[in-house]
DNA sequence: CGATCTTTGTTGTATATACAAGTTGTGGGT
DNA sequence: ACCCACAACTTGTATATACAACAAAGATCG
């Protein structure tokens, strides 16, 4: 028994699928039915089913049955990480510089991403990432101070914000908005690229248990950072 | 018993974790220890356990025990869907136009993204994806035409290519790359924007059982089209 | 002291069973 | 023809048990 029975049954449905045997929305055989069709206990058919579902390859209603998902929610997924560990994974010699670390009243946009009132009291921090010297991104960090007193005392030369965030706050949630403009002048002096350049630019979110902890702005050159992403759907 | 005893014992321990009584790389108490203390048999806990590695909170293994992850490999996800379900579900108006259907001999740039032979036969189609008449995304396609022969004589304006390329070859794995380009004449003319305008450039390559299928450059004005996601971590 | 064997603990797979909760179709009564 | 109750089926939760596979620490032996 080199691969274990309820791996066989995920396969014995999987290939039905994509040999057309099993069409979309089509109903699949029951958890006893499976059970009996390949001499095995209730338990492992469901097992079977069940990881299927969770890799959204199956779709189950209590009381109805289980059926194929339908095939276009099967959309591809970006993983978008930390800019250092990205620059580390690559050889890159990442270093960071942080430019300000202010307080200012919140105005219409942030209060509006960080859901607090305008004019309220945030943290300001502006970091610029580096790959072996250069600028790749400028990050532009808004934080709510009444949630987080202590963000304006952190010594960022020591840990990434993202970091920081991490550990005073775990992430719940987190939205995103990527786009590309074309950066304008205080933005090209600080990533050392000539004006008109495209820019990507991502705007980002985050969630903890109390509410949102951190809006951030980031702006990379288009020449010089790319998002990369890989999804096996299997 | 309104909320399942193995949903308990995971709130439990995604609070351990989040108050810091668990830290990072920490041991977690054992599937045994577990049943002990809130009194439910092994499998019950082995659950809780199982659905936490499953979201990443947790990492298992056999022989040695249960720890929490690291904490930075919780990086977030972007979902990419079809461009067609975006804006339906904004309650635009989609349309699309059909620029050219032709074959060509596989340039270097495509040879190697369909991982073929430079010079081999490959399908090209140009398609202008609109919102409300207005362009916001070229999509520039290039397809093995050994692996896929009938692509070249698809109706286009019937289907779209992904939801052809949907129904004939069911997606392995899919690979992308988001960046921001300043768009050449062409692309300008075609989007009908002005040159000198930000473009957000996707770069998709998608897999088959088969091998590579299709190689997609998506192109799209920064000031129409954006990327947005939103992940849950829970 | 060092290498090897054994013991113990832990996760992984699998089964048999029981009851709860929800859906669906069937049949009976009005 | 319509409504309602019921039976049959399906998935969800939970338990008790058994054995396999693996890891780490400790005991034994050369």
């Amino acid at each position: 028994m080199t691969t274990p029975k309820f791996t066989q049954i995920k396969d014995h449905i999987r290939g039905q699928i994509e040999s057309g045997v099993l069409p979309e929305l089509a109903r699949v055989a029951s958890e006893n039915e499976l059970a009996d069709q390949f001499q095995v206990s209730r338990m492992t058919a469901r097992r079977a089913l069940q990881e299927l579902t969770e890799e959204g390859v199956l779709s189950r209603a209590k009381g109805a049955g289980t059926f194929v998902a339908s095939f276009k929610s099967q959309s591809s997924v970006l993983q978008i990480r930390s800019i250092k560990d990205e620059i580390n994974e690559n050889g890159g010699d990442y270093s960071a510089q942080l430019l300000q670390l202010t307080s200012l009243e919140a105005s219409e946009e942030i209060a509006k991403n960080l859901q607090i009132a305008i004019g309220s009291n945030v943290f300001q921090s502006l970091i610029l990432h580096k790959n072996n010297g250069l600028p790749v991104q400028l990050e532009q960090r808004f934080v709510d101070a009444d949630l987080l007193p202590e963000y304006g005392e952190q010594d960022f030369h020591r840990i990434t914000p993202h970091e920081y965030l991490s550990k005073v706050a775990p992430l719940t949630e987190a939205s995103q908005e990527i786009s590309a403009v074309v950066a304008n002048n205080e933005i090209c002096e600080y990533l050392q690229t000539s004006e008109h350049n495209a820019c990507l630019q991502i705007k980002r979110r985050t969630w903890s248990r109390a509410g949102v902890v951190s809006f951030a702005i980031l702006t990379s050159p288009g020449d010089r950072y790319r998002l990369g992403g890989h999804s096996v759907f299997n």
